[in-house]
DNA sequence: CCGATGGGTCGAACCGGTTCGATGATTACA
DNA sequence: TGTAATCATCGAACCGGTTCGACCCATCGG
């Protein structure tokens, strides 16, 4: 069951089963198949462990995301998922670490024990110890996400001040003047997570720039949240015609909300947001919005790290995505009479 | 950094400090706590590779879930979600692996290499062969879901039948004679997934036990699929007033396919099925279902885990769990006039 | 005063791999 | 035919912990 086992039976030194196995030095072909045959007869695999603490590796990445405190959003299975393929494509497995603090008990047994060869980040915000932690100790991390000062670091990140603006212009472009922005919960914008924060700034300075009237909100991450924060939008000012959110997890409340307002989408009201395609198309009508690429961001965050691992002094990397906006059905130029009420049913707005 | 390290500079040997640590014989207070400054000046934490080489565990547990072929539902994330935290209350990690199949390198991996010390299996089949294999070879591990025969084994499941029925029952008590299933994806159902199964079977039992005409469907885990299906559904038979789903991902494509089809829930048209309450409670009017408690089962999954590593004898335990339907606003009596519209737009149904 | 008891500590072996330097057997070339 | 170069293999040390047996020294009981 261990190499000293493989040796003894192949009639070779633990060496020679070592070097067979690994390639490092040449065996010759007649020991070697003698080696494989004993192998492939009990079914021998090397113990990671061991293997770990010989070579100082143990071919495997954190995936750090914060506790469950708030709800899971669609985006971090996104991410949990296309991580975990990348990495197997790189041999590597993940382990996960539900922490959130830098101080964190499960945060330092990443690092402190060694479990893990590097660590990809979730959840970033724009001054985040975690990640200053790691990088003054240079720890091999990317984040998805960045900071408020990212030069010289490792990431992969959204774009979320240009999407956010991207979604004003594409509202003004519309004809609307009065806006809402729903933000995620406060609790995370307080805390000063990014989306949340570059989000804002961007739906704000294109918004001033176009000269709009706007309110911003922060909802809590679920429908019956999404529900009662559009209900105070209407309350706050019932000539608001559009919102741009950020909410994944509100975006059923809040169509619910204008559903009982007696606002038709997108007739009477336009909706538009930085949400993931999976969940813009769960919704009905269809959510315009730009869609958040979040596989692609789970496997280039494998591909710097592993990047990163195999060449420590590669200097530092980082992809900003920010995708398009996707045109579906749920927006339409303010103060527009009923059209084809197909056209609200989820066929494309401009096909 | 390492032990050795630790006990030169606190005067003492290495087996001193390992002592000191675990506990495991006395060690008199003065080297204790002269070995204790010298840990927290220099920041030492033990390596987790030594560590689980010495002593035979990695402190790891391996959470194996399918790979993203098919799209990951909400459920997994709870799963993946309230399984991690459960083990790190254990002090537990978790490793993820995106394995399929009994074959699979990654699911060899987890194994052959000792990665973990047991394991935790989402995503049932009614024959699965990767259980088979970890109960031959007995590895510790639970499955969440239960296998055709779960006879003697460790798992914690959602009793698909009786809440497939339980739906069944409430719609034939609204009245509902002509109702149709919306499964899982055709693949899924080939490949033996016990919830499309056992939910099938209660479908089809309680409805034949009923006297109700019915109709099953495969549906794709994706909101355009729940369109397509629904389509069929009207297309097959007009007069069909009610359905049953386990398809989380489709339910907001149902949803759509009703409205373009001009059919109102509930007036028109009751929904109910299996589904985690999260998104039962997104989509407008919210549905009447019976609400996976998927943060519990990984919970209890874990717990039965860590007991069955502790107390290698122990006999095999279960969960079986059974969630009351949960009367939300998707069902109503079949041939209803249309009643206070407010109704129809989350409020509760029964108050 | 002596032997038994037991608390505190140490050295050595072990867990299961990897890797370095050395050795013996071939082959190549002078 | 002797010697250098090359190839294949081996033994030993090492990675960083844990644990067993032995030892020393106090204390206690007879």
């Amino acid at each position: 069951m261990n190499i000293g086992e493989i040796a003894k039976r192949a009639g070779v030194s633990r060496s020679t089963v070592s070097y067979a196995l690994s390639g490092k030095r040449p065996v010759s072909e007649d020991t070697r198949q003698k080696i494989q045959r004993v192998i492939d007869e009990l079914g021998y695999q090397p113990n990671a462990s061991a293997r770990a603490l010989a070579n100082g590796r143990t071919n495997t990445i954190g995936l750090v995301f914060p506790p469950a405190g708030n709800h899971y959003t669609g985006m971090q299975l996104d991410f949990i998922g296309s991580v975990t393929e990348a990495a197997a494509a790189y041999d590597y497995d993940v382990l996960l670490s539900p922490s959130g603090a830098d101080s964190d008990r499960s945060f330092q047994r990443l690092l402190g024990e060694r479990r893990v060869d590097g660590a990809i980040l979730m959840e970033i915000r724009l001054q985040d110890d975690r990640l200053d932690h790691l990088t003054a100790v240079d720890f091999p991390s990317v984040a998805i996400g960045r900071t408020a000062h990212p030069e010289g670091g490792w990431w992969v990140g959204l774009d979320h001040t240009a999407l956010a603006a991207a979604c004003v212009h594409h509202l003004a472009d519309l004809g609307h003047r009065r806006i809402a922005f729903v933000n995620r919960p406060e609790q995370l914008l307080r805390a000063g997570y990014e989306s949340a924060h570059r989000g804002l700034d961007g739906f704000t300075k294109a918004a001033a720039e176009r000269g709009l009237a706007v309110r911003t909100y922060c909802c809590g991450d679920d429908a019956a949240s999404g529900q009662a924060c559009l209900e105070r939008i209407l309350h706050d000012d019932p000539a608001t015609t559009a919102l741009v959110t950020l909410n994944e997890a509100a975006l059923g409340g809040l169509y619910r909300g204008l559903a009982q307002a007696g606002r038709h989408v997108p007739r009477d009201f336009s909706v538009t947001g930085v949400v993931a395609s999976r969940w813009a198309e769960t919704v009905t009508p269809q959510l315009t919005a730009a869609d958040v690429p979040a596989e692609q961001m789970g496997r280039l965050a494998v591909d710097l790290l592993v990047e990163r691992l195999d060449h420590p002094d590669t200097p530092a990397r980082h992809h900003l995505l920010a995708p398009p906006i996707s045109l579906r059905a749920s927006t339409a130029p303010a103060g527009t009479t009923p059209g084809d009420p197909a056209a609200d049913l989820g066929a494309p707005m401009h096909p």
